[in-house]
DNA sequence: CATTATAGCTTGCATTATGCAAGCTATATA
DNA sequence: TATATAGCTTGCATAATGCAAGCTATAATG
């Protein structure tokens, strides 16, 4: 079985089918928090996506109606790659990973990307910090208290 | 290199290597959503883990302290897996990826479900809503707009 | 007490995805 | 004309997963 292939239809699930793998989530971020657009940009971030790789995962996105490919408007080598509203919507998921990843990892980041967490953590929803506390006391959204 | 090796310290990247894998998420969708505790109601997912991969997945999340393994009260054969506090850190994570699933997803899901996820539509951060603006005028969190 | 079932873990092999290196085509630049 | 760049493709080694089977300790059943 592929790591795509349809396991259910859990929302949870489709999201982790269609962006799960290790290197798509790192492209949209480029796109969201640093601008990127190319090819060559998107190779250029610090984790080194190989070229095959990358080639992959822009299909891929692009097959889904997660990101459009544009011709570039003057150079006719190279290709603008922006998200579609499908891909923004996953602007909520990028800032919450932000947000987790610079809460527990112990390489502290910059001024400027904590005080930008620190809004995210700011506005976190009622919903969450509700859920958070049934999970807490033992319980769970769609199911039964256990203790 | 491995999968978890350290890529970069991008808290996105940090999160991806700790729970990016295809199956981390399903295990904690299973604690939050349906409250389920032990390895065998994690194996009766519908998404039909192994019990080899179980058991890597629930050790890693255990060693990452994203949950504990408690004895179960009275059956010793047992364990009770449940969400630490940096776990319940997730729970922004879980909702985000679970309203977009639901909202792409052809396959559309239950009464009860879309209730919650409308819920998780209506309290989107405003954040949220202005790294969507911005991104959708060309330009990105960090970086200059482009056009 | 003997038998059977269950919870969780481990192993072995086939398949799939990624890491890495190299090279290829078309276009741009000097 | 020569060289550099953007993006894509291929081949091989490694890593992770799918699948099947079996193993140990404990629980339940007669």
């Amino acid at each position: 079985m592929k790591r795509t292939d349809t396991k259910s239809h859990c929302p949870v699930n489709f999201t982790l089918e269609l962006i799960g793998d290790p290197w798509s989530l790192l492209v949209l971020r480029d796109i969201v928090f640093f601008g990127k657009q190319t090819f060559k940009e998107f190779l250029d971030s610090s984790e080194r996506i190989t070229t095959s790789v990358l080639t992959s995962r822009l299909s891929n996105l692009e097959k889904h109606g997660i990101l459009t490919k544009q011709p570039h408007a003057t150079d006719l080598r190279s290709s603008l790659y922006r998200l579609t509203e499908k891909g923004l919507g996953l602007v909520p998921m990028l800032l919450a990973m932000m947000e987790w990843g610079t809460t527990y990892d112990a390489k502290s980041a910059g001024r400027r990307k904590k005080d930008f967490v620190e809004r995210i953590k700011a506005e976190q929803s009622a919903l969450s910090f509700e859920v958070q506390n049934i999970v807490r006391a033992g319980g769970s959204v769609f199911g039964e208290p256990r203790q």
